[in-house]
RNA sequence: UGUCCUGUAGUGUAAUUGGCAACACGUCUGAUUCUGGAUCAGAAGAGUCCAGGUUCGACCCCUGGCAGGACAACCA
């Protein structure tokens, strides 16, 4: 269940931004009669983040919000990098989101269509076939400060322009031989209407459509169209398009179709995080992560193995707003709406990562009592627990100071902390190895503040977890970093990669003792494990051999006073 | 030596369309607490990229600069 805060956030009345402003006055002024259809369009060639995350929420959020509805459709224009394991893997993390699309479809649905409208260019004197290689035209498209040149075949007749296309679809020509272009304007200062690539030679097997195409349309050719056949109203994407909007509405225009229009808005950047597909692709293919689905990787798949929940995802994005000017947000905002959630909702239980053995030498050896705990002191509904206290326990090293602090609430030789729904205790001796290290806690409990509280009313400064080293059950835990050690690991001195960014040591792996209860977990249930974080359990997990991701950590007051 | 987009606290996003800048994260206090969590109360922090102009009044409109970003794939 959502919790409160959350829902009352997303309800409240916020003030609009710019898409939001756009769409109320189309709606005011009956254009298109008031109907509001987005879509979202990924490329299946790679997994879905963050970023998209973003897109997501606010193509179909935009929808939801104006009684429209939201196709999702494949961009899937380019054989040689798309492939079915991509467009699985999207709509899992479209559903798994919370969001359902009206329509499924794919631009190659739309190859046929597209192939006609080609036709209807060439007839209107609009588009050619250019023999040129693919250098030559690259050179004669001139620069940003310098035009372009014509191509010694702009001017080929209209019938053969029509046979050599026709030619060029029935597999005559070999892979860039030719290509079709839209006849624009060669010296146009908007690059990309320097007489365009609408179709190239591609003999490649489609995903979908298997061997029956072998020249497929570029992006610009392909988008705007299919936006147009599907009569979407709001035609949403990032700002890089931008440039791309006069040739988008250029083709709605010469071929007389649905007018969809084209908005872009500012995609999303975080702070020690890489956002390029090509980037995180090559991330997975190098092993530097585990796969796609790593939880340190800002992939969909990856955040939802870490641990965090569409909710929180949804209020980040939420959270992030919507507008045209580049941005950074500090991955602790991200955090923050993960903690905000799972405050809520998460468990409590108890774990120790890093123990320090205790004997209570005043209980009885071999005795066990079972105490009550609370699972979760912001949800009463999440009811109690039982957990076994007995004379030896694990606690956890940083809850001990041989030599503390002023300020330091935990245990030390001679202090009384709490042990959390248990008893005072006081530490009485410290036992060395031979090294000096500590290797054991000789304390002793007050039988008379069983549950955690002393009848005579004295108080302590610290409450500390703990687990009882028989019960205990020892899993895996992963504490995982961030992936790379620059706010912007794009930022790198000259000559050096943007891998040299990457941490070395996001990944740690670690043997934690865990409280009974934890036994029955499953895959990907979250808890709070009590003072140290939020962790889910792994897919990797087996029967009997649980492993654990800590998702993240608690807000934590110590280590800023104590300086870590 | 081009075209387009964008400049508001550290980071994001607002400002009822011209009425002396608000919210969130972060930061810092204090209260409270059987999690140094959560919660509660409070504080600091920008005068809106710069310079002119219009106006009683400008973050908002105009002019000119400056800065950042995008565009020269048979990628999307």
């Amino acid at each position: 269940m959502l919790s409160e805060n959350l829902r009352n956030e997303s309800l409240e009345e916020k003030s609009k931004n710019f898409l939001e402003e756009i769409i109320e006055e189309d709606i005011r002024t009956g254009k298109h009669a008031g109907r509001v259809l987005t879509r979202f369009p990924p490329e299946p060639n790679g997994y879905l983040h963050i970023g998209h995350a973003k897109s997501i929420c606010l193509n179909f959020g935009l929808a939801q919000r104006y009684g429209g509805k939201t196709n999702l459709r494949f961009d899937d224009t380019n054989p040689t990098k798309e492939d079915v394991e991509y467009v699985d893997s999207i709509k899992e993390d479209v559903h798994w989101l919370g969001f359902d699309w009206a329509g499924e479809y794919y631009a190659s649905d739309y190859f046929e269509q597209l192939y006609e409208w080609a036709i209807v260019l060439i007839k209107k004197g609009l588009a050619y076939v250019d023999d040129q290689t693919q250098e030559e035209i690259r050179t004669t498209r001139g620069t940003v400060n310098q035009a372009g040149k014509d191509s010694p075949w702009r001017n080929r007749s209209v019938d053969e322009n029509v046979d050599l296309f026709k030619r060029m679809r029935n597999g005559e020509f070999k892979d860039g031989e030719k290509v079709l272009r839209a006849k624009v304007d060669m010296a146009h200062p908007n690059m990309l209407l320097r007489d365009p690539i609408l179709y190239r030679i591609i003999h490649t097997e489609h995903h979908r459509t298997g061997d029956k195409w072998c020249i497929y349309p570029m992006y610009d050719y392909a988008h705007g169209q299919s936006d147009s056949i599907e009569k979407i109203t709001h035609s949403i994407c990032t700002l890089e398009f931008d440039v791309h909007r006069p040739l988008y509405d250029w083709f709605i225009e010469k071929l007389e179709i649905f007018p969809s229009h084209q908005y872009e808005f500012a995609r999303l950047n975080m702070t020690y995080t890489m956002m390029s597909k090509r980037k995180l692709l090559q991330l997975v293919q190098e092993k530097v992560v585990m796969g796609w689905d790593d939880p340190r990787m800002p992939t969909i798949c990856g955040l939802r193995r870490r641990g965090y929940t569409p909710e929180a995802i949804r209020f980040f994005t939420e959270k992030v707003g919507i507008a045209k000017r580049d941005n950074v947000i500090d991955l602790s905002l991200l955090e923050f709406c993960l903690r905000e959630d799972l405050n809520r909702r998460a468990p409590r239980r108890m774990a120790v990562l890093n123990p320090l053995k205790v004997v209570i030498t005043n209980y009885p050896d071999g005795q066990v009592e079972q105490l009550e705990a609370v699972n979760n002191p912001e949800d009463e509904s999440a009811g109690k627990r039982l957990v076994p206290f007995s004379k030896e326990l694990y606690i956890e090293q940083e809850d001990f100071m041989e030599n503390p602090p002023k300020k330091f609430f935990r245990l030390a030789p001679g202090q009384e902390v709490r042990l959390r729904y248990a008893y005072f205790m006081r530490c009485n001796e410290v036992i060395k190895d031979s090294a000096g290290n500590i290797t054991e806690l000789r304390c002793t409990i007050d039988p008379a503040s069983k549950g955690g509280n002393s009848p005579d009313g004295r108080k302590v400064q610290g409450t500390i977890h703990w687990v009882s080293a028989q019960q205990a059950i020892k899993t895996e835990v992963r504490l995982f970093d961030r992936l790379f050690t620059k706010a912007n690991p794009d930022d790198v001195a000259e000559g050096e990669d943007w891998k040299s960014s990457i941490n070395p040591d996001s990944l740690k792996v670690i043997e934690a003792y865990l409280e009974p209860a934890l036994a029955e977990a499953k895959s990907l249930d979250k808890f709070q494990f009590e003072r140290m974080g939020y962790f889910s359990v792994d897919y990797d997990s087996k029967p009997g051999k649980l492993v654990f991701n800590r998702t993240t950590t608690l807000k934590d007051t110590w280590a800023k006073i104590s300086g870590q």
